[in-house]
DNA sequence: ATCGCCCTTCCAGTCACTGGAAGGTCAAGG
DNA sequence: CCTTGACCTTCCAGTGACTGGAAGGGCGAT
């Protein structure tokens, strides 16, 4: 199977296909006598655990791990769950801080009129900080 | 005053300061006879300015947009208002990104065990997607 | 033989810094 | 006067995770 129809069956890329290799996240692929890369339906699940990982917001980092413990069926669930609920925290420490900022934001846009004076509370709050 | 007293003052690190400056966020500062960058309090305004609006999560290209209408006597707060209003669209949108994201992890989260067997819905989640 | 699409590598750019090396400056203490 | 230590300077490289593009080669169908 070419890049190409590996990229279309797993939803990653070709071009980060071979950023994958190249990094060392997946072995690098056997090639046909052209020097086309050439994949088979298992790379095309790695690559679909990976794009999975990733859209959960696993780091490149973590789905190494992931993917280490994936492939050993001696593993420990325990290993798999504190790298799943390490990324839970960090989520959840994201969105806190994005909720923040949302909060702050929000009472700055609502003050302001949004019309043709210079008036402007938003900037106010930028120079002040007395939003906070 | 010193790149470090700026910093200090400004809570911008002088890297930071020196990066601002190389991408014209900031204009060159002026310069003591020995070559040291020299400021005064209206650039530790500025850079406090800075500071909040990133801190609120515009990108730097926002906060060179804003810093301008900040500096405008004539500007329309309509301006202003509607770059923070794109930016608390995409807070928002980042959000409800991170708490699906959530979601989906915490399920998976929750119904791995933990111990020491290799049974894992963690990874099985991640390589079928039946978690939705 | 030619067309269009696929593949290859390599280099550069993104975003917003951050770290570090090599060297110059300044103020205080001995 | 000299040294020490904390500051400052520039320049180069690296981060994370790709993404875009150029230059060149291959493949299947007409």
């Amino acid at each position: 199977m070419n890049i190409g129809q590996v990229a279309k069956r797993s939803g990653v890329p070709a071009k980060t296909i071979r950023y994958y290799e190249e990094i060392g996240l997946i072995p690098p692929a056997g090639r046909t006598a052209a020097g086309y890369r050439d994949y088979g339906s298992t790379d095309v699940e790695t690559l679909r655990f990976i794009q999975r990982a990733r859209s959960l917001g696993f780091s490149v980092k973590d789905v190494a791990d992931l993917l280490a413990l994936w492939r050993d069926r001696e593993r420990a669930s325990a290993d798999v769950r504190a790298i799943a609920q390490d990324h839970v925290r960090a989520v959840e420490a994201k969105i806190a801080e994005l909720e923040e900022m949302r909060r702050t934001l929000t009472a700055l846009v609502e003050r302001c009129s949004g019309d043709d004076r210079p008036d402007c509370p938003i900037l106010e709050g930028l120079s002040d900080a007395r939003c906070h």
